[in-house]
DNA sequence: CTGTATCCTCTCTGATACTG
DNA sequence: CAGTATCAGAGAGGATACAG
């Protein structure tokens, strides 16, 4: 068996997967970050929506500047997540699109933000609770030292 | 209706859901960085497989500094994600845990990385791939401009 | 033990300008 | 249209020291 590319695993034995991320050097950490970055999140979940050419995709995800689209659509594209069709046309038009992994990957990015933005309102009154108990422990804290 | 806290939502009409994360100021933006962000979405994975004290989760997501560990905790129990749990002690016990709503982003976010982990293999089989393309076009570039 | 405070580095990010 | 190149600033992140 030639294990040319060792994955870190099979070094614990875990319930059943999600071992190796928590190990330091593991590659998967680094397509985590590409994945779930805040860019790769929120081109994958687009993308799922259907295929996007550049701009398109750059005006759909607002805030993403032309540079770091491009940076995000090249990892992407590396780690077999994004498909990218160049017709060589003039001008030139580029489409991107999920690769049938990317769409598994897009599916469960997409069930993340989901539920966050369900849950807004939820963590929002979660966060002006804990502001709120902060600001008490800061002003109780202020005056005790009187 | 007094909505003291608009989403940013009820401007598209999007499929179902998912539709502000694209807005560029959107709460549901930063409140997304802190969970899939890198420290928060490890944090959150190791939590649900239970209760853990700073130090263990911090051997348990190895490469994680104090800083970023107790800076990533204090965000996601901003967000009502994290239970924080100080026993008034000598020496000081806290425990922290996923909240129910934790919990459910937990999962989420399990299955995504379990995801990422079975499918590895074929992430670094594209990589490969690309990196040897992109090696190609480079030397053919070089050949063409003699 | 569980953090917070400080300093310092270095990457990530974005604006701008330019190429194919 | 679809990017790449370059530069400067902001902020992430880490090491260390110290507090409760």
């Amino acid at each position: 068996m030639d294990r040319t590319a060792p994955t870190c695993a099979a070094e614990t034995e875990m319930d059943e997967l999600a071992a190796d991320v928590f190990a330091g050097a593991c590659p998967s950490r680094e397509i985590l970050d590409n994945v779930a970055g805040r860019w790769g999140t929120l081109a994958l979940v687009a993308l799922t929506e259907g295929a996007y050419r550049f701009n398109a995709l750059r005006r759909r995800v607002q805030g993403v500047s032309e540079k770091m689209l491009s940076q995000t659509l090249q990892a992407l594209e590396r780690d077999g997540l994004v498909h990218r069709d160049v017709q060589a046309t003039i001008p030139p038009r580029v489409e991107y699109s999920l690769t049938p992994l990317g769409e598994r990957v897009g599916a469960k990015l997409r069930a993340l933000v989901d539920l966050v933005e369900e849950e807004l309102p939820a963590v929002r009154a979660a966060q002006e609770r804990y502001d709120r108990e902060k600001r008490q422990v800061a002003v109780s804290a202020t005056a005790a030292r009187t």
